[in-house]
DNA sequence: CAGCTGCATTAATCTAGATTAAGAATTCTA
DNA sequence: TAGAATTCTTAATCTAGATTAATGCAGCTG
């Protein structure tokens, strides 16, 4: 049995004979391997059972923003598990590992059994939160000033109305008078 | 019935009966009244019903980091909910607003109905990673680069020394250049 | 062993955004 | 409605960290 499936079954969500259906597998992976593109469908879930694996973006210039280390006992997903979204993450070893990989349709199969059980609610909010929180670090590391706040206009239109400048800039971590100079560069931009 | 606890009710985790013990305020709450002060015991979930909220931190040097707005349908919390632990974030309102608030022991209660219920495995991990996200959104926008890096080593020692110094500059959102004068300017500090 | 490739360090510039300061516009509030 | 208090903007500096570039070190690999 595998450690993952077995924390919900010893959790009473599934049983034994619910979780069958499920394949998982347990697979070493080399030093360098790369077992996850963004941008490729089919975003997956990995478990480290040894080893130490890496998530990180690739920006427009080609650099790398690495969003997690996850090292035993870690998990590493984006959590992008609707049908064929592209994941956002690269994922590769730095390590030798030992891995469980839980494919993406066998993710989709496990959502919908945590639906017919009524669990979903909670667990979805948070994995959507994860997925915002997720977001935010990576617009922090890799994006200027004028593309973050882009960003939130385009997320957040109904906040943009409804507060004051200086904690638009407070959220996208500058101070007023940056956001300010920016507002006028696109205006000019028109 | 308030909205937070109906959702779980629907969710057939918890029954009425069960639910009967806890309590759930719903409150006008005028512009501007400060909800949850960082460092205080006490920490509350906050479920906005109607208006605008917004969760932030204080630095040293007395300026704000906005971590996240909050308008109609959204929860705000910093997650918190070890018995007596301090609040992380500060909670006030931008608009006059109606929340539904939860108190730390309902909170706690809530959680232990929880495990006799046996879910708790994947819910509690989903929050501790979003602790986990919220303390590095946190630190990216108040730090600067020598206080993430010792925040690094001190919550990941183990992953210091098996990672190259490269990936630790990206994953603190700096070029290996500036780490590596970091790491000069710590040593002649000695 | 020599040559190649990736990593770390140092130093010289450069720049996005911080800081400081001051004026104009807007919104409380008495 | 006048005065006070915020908020927004603009402009002049300043600085942390980016960029560029050069050097020294491993580790591999043929």
């Amino acid at each position: 049995m595998k450690s993952i499936l077995k924390k919900l079954i010893t959790n009473g969500i599934l049983s034994p004979h619910e979780i069958s259906s499920i394949q998982i597998k347990e697979t070493k992976i080399n030093k360098g391997t790369i077992l996850q593109r963004a941008g490729e469908p089919g975003g997956r879930a990995f478990y480290v059972k040894e080893g130490l694996v890496r998530a990180y973006t690739i920006d427009e210039k080609g650099k790398e923003h690495i969003f997690m280390f996850a090292s035993e006992g870690w998990m590493v997903s984006d959590f992008e598990w609707r049908e064929n979204a592209p994941a956002l993450l690269f994922v590769d070893c730095i390590e030798d590992s030992l891995l469980e990989i839980i494919e993406q349709n066998d993710i989709i199969k496990l959502n919908r059994l945590f639906e017919t059980k009524q669990v979903p609610n909670q667990i979805n909010q948070l994995m959507n939160r994860i997925r915002v929180l997720q977001k935010r670090i990576i617009l922090l590391m890799s994006a200027d000033t004028l593309t973050r706040y882009e960003d939130f206009i385009e997320t957040y239109p109904d906040i943009v109305q409804r507060v004051p400048q200086r904690m638009i800039a407070s959220y996208l971590g500058v101070t007023p008078e940056a956001l300010s100079k920016i507002k006028s560069k696109m205006l000019k931009k028109h």
